[in-house]
Formats: structure tokens, C-alpha cells, sequence
DNA sequence: TAACTAACCTGGGGGC
DNA sequence: TGCCCCCAGGTTAGTT
């Protein structure tokens, strides 16, 4: 299940591969891999062919490719993909090998590395590309994060602005800035969690509040910060709010370190190769298992239509608020 | 307006 | 061996 970690490692082995090249041509082998696309912005293979691709952006759990040349009436527009639950998209020497349950190809010609194939593969059909035009971030700052090359200005695209300029495809504009963005912005963040009348896990689910975060990864950062899923949001004091972000980035980052979490073949990078974060995961997927604390067998607990993996020790379910005194009766 | 629920989707695994 | 059912969960439209 791509997360943050499991997404930037797509798009760093994508951003070298695929910054100055041309797409050529465009196969679309299942239309329901287009449900973002808006027919309004025009057809999918037509608006992509052609065109150069100016470098490979990440917000939370949505990739995006500026596009050059013949942006037309509409302004600036990028490539949009979303690997949902089992998106894969793979680098591919035309003619080698095919994969199953491929449902988009792109042709690439690049400068440098010749012609290859970008292969969107994707079986539960949750993932989608979509061609979306660039709209100005709400905050003036770069639209996502864009790696290291680029933002340092020695990207082979470089030279066009529009890649890392203060822009973000206008279906992910909604979407909050993720806890190893730059500009995230952590006042903003925890204001918006102090809000929030629900449970913790579900506040970290929220995409709108902070993204990047899926059920592994909150399933993580909440063990680790002693935290029940059913806390509640707005009663986290400042010092534990603080806490839990920085759980989350250590989480992220160590996944990240190793190349995201897999457990099968639903997750792989570009090249068709899997993560090793599984073998570090502490509480998700742990059931049974003695939580690496305290020895206390992890329970998991359905939640959301999905589950939630916690020591039930560490993690102690809140007690109900205090029930506010009913006023004293008018004395008669 | 905020919080919550259900639907989308399909390969794999378990039970019979 | 084959069939059926359940499970996984990110996003979003619809409901409360």
C-alpha cells in the first residue's frame, strides 16, 4: 500500500529518468485507470503527446510531471498520478517483458537515455493518471517537493522554471503540504489538529489536515507516541502534539531510508523491486506478536472498514471527557 | 459545517 | 480441483 516513503521512492527513481524527455506516444489499455481525467481538459493521449516532461513533483501520496511546450489556452499543465492501493509505475526497456495488469504506457524518448516505456500498472484499479492543469499554491512556496536535484537547480530541466515554480495540479490543491515538505507549515498544522472533534488516527488519516499518512504509518507513529487511534484530537496538549509530528517524521523517514514497506508484490519501486521496512514495522501487521516495549501481546482492532494494530498496555484506550455538572435546580 | 459511512476495485488465500 | 467468500485500504461522494 503506497504511502509517503513508498511514493517519494517512485518519484526519485522517476525525476532522473524522466526530467527533459518527450512523450511520443501514449497506450491507455483500461479507461477506468482515467477516472481523475476531466474530458473537459481534453483527451488523454492527445494533451500528453509530444509534450516534455519537466520533472517529477510529490505531495503527500500524489505524483505530478509539469509539462512543457503547447500548454495552450488552459496555462500550465502536469501529469497527475495516484498509485491508490496497488499503482505500480514501472521503468521499461520497449519489447523485454510484459506486465500484467498494465493499464497505461508511455512512450519516452529521452535526450540522453534513449527510448524507453513507463509502464502504469495497477490491480485493484484504486491508482489513475490524470492530465490536470497547474494552478498557484495557496502559500506562495513550491507546489510539492520536488528532490534534492531540482530544487538545487542542477536538474537536466532546470532551465524551466514551471517544474518547481509555486504551482500544484489543481486536484491536489486541496490536499494539505506532507511532514517532510519543506514548507509544512507546523503552527498551521497543529491549530487545525486542536479542531478536530474526532480520534487521533482519523485526524492523521485526514489528508486535508496533514498527508502522506496511511494506515501502516499512523498504525506506527501512534505506537511509538503511546497514543490510543481513539484519542482524542482536541485534547493533545502542544508538548504531545509535538511529540506525535515528530514520531510521524521519524517513522516516514526511517521507511523512506529503506525503501518504503512492502508485503508482497503490491508495492515496488521503477525498477520492480521491493522495500524492506516490513521487517521494521513495530505494531502494524504485528498482531499477536509482544509489542517490542513492554512485552504485552498487540491486539488489532477493526476500524474505519479497516484495522488498527496497538499494544493495548502502552496504548490505553482515553477514558470518556468528565461529564459537565447539570446546573443545580431553581430552588422553589 | 463537520463528522462519519459506504462504495469503488480485484487478486490471493482460506474454507468447504 | 473448483467454487465462494472475505480481506486489504486511499479517496471521495453521499449521508447524518
Amino acid at each position: 500500500m503506497p504511502e509517503l516513503p513508498e511514493v517519494e521512492v517512485v518519484r526519485a527513481g522517476l525525476s532522473p529518468a524522466v526530467s527533459g524527455a518527450v512523450i511520443t506516444a501514449v497506450e491507455v489499455f483500461d479507461e477506468r485507470s482515467l477516472k481523475r481525467h476531466s474530458p473537459l481538459e481534453g483527451a488523454f493521449d492527445a494533451l500528453l503527446e509530444g509534450r516534455t516532461i519537466l520533472g517529477a513533483g510529490r505531495r503527500g501520496k500524489f505524483l505530478w510531471f509539469p509539462l512543457g511546450d503547447s500548454a495552450g489556452p488552459a496555462g500550465a499543465q502536469a501529469l497527475v498520478t495516484h498509485l491508490g492501493m496497488s499503482g505500480q509505475v514501472l521503468l521499461r526497456t520497449p519489447g523485454v517483458e510484459e506486465d500484467g495488469l498494465l493499464r497505461i504506457r508511455l512512450h519516452i524518448e529521452h535526450p540522453v537515455q534513449g527510448e524507453f516505456w513507463v509502464n502504469f500498472v495497477d490491480q485493484r484499479i484504486f491508482g489513475s493518471m490524470a492530465v490536470d492543469r497547474l494552478v498557484p499554491t495557496a502559500d506562495g512556496q513550491p507546489g510539492g517537493y520536488f528532490g534534492e536535484v531540482l530544487a538545487s537547480g542542477a536538474s537536466a530541466a532546470s532551465d524551466d522554471s514551471a517544474a518547481s515554480a509555486a504551482l500544484v495540479p489543481s486536484q491536489v490543491a486541496h490536499i494539505a503540504r506532507d511532514p517532510l515538505d519543506p514548507a509544512f507549515d507546523e503552527a498551521l498544522f497543529f491549530a487545525a489538529l486542536g479542531r478536530k472533534r474526532t480520534g487521533i488516527k482519523r485526524a492523521l488519516l485526514d489528508q486535508t489536515l496533514i498527508s502522506g499518512i496511511g494506515n501502516i504509518y499512523a498504525d506506527e507513529a501512534l505506537w511509538a507516541a503511546r497514543l490510543h487511534y481513539e484519542h482524542p484530537a482536541d485534547r493533545l496538549t502542544r508538548p504531545r502534539m509535538r511529540e506525535l509530528l515528530a514520531e510521524v517524521r521519524l517513522v516516514l523517514g526511517k521507511a523512506l531510508a529503506e525503501g518504503g514497506t512492502s508485503f508482497d508484490a503490491q508495492y515496488v519501486n521503477v525498477n520492480g523491486a521491493s522495500g524492506c521496512f516490513s521487517h521494521s514495522l513495530n505494531a502494524y501487521g504485528q498482531q499477536g506478536k509482544p509489542c517490542p516495549r513492554c512485552g504485552t501481546p498487540l491486539v488489532r482492532e477493526a476500524f474505519m472498514n479497516r484495522s488498527s494494530h496497538l499494544c493495548p498496555r502502552c496504548q490505553r484506550r482515553p477514558r470518556a471527557p468528565r461529564a459537565t455538572p447539570a446546573p443545580a435546580p431553581p430552588a422553589t
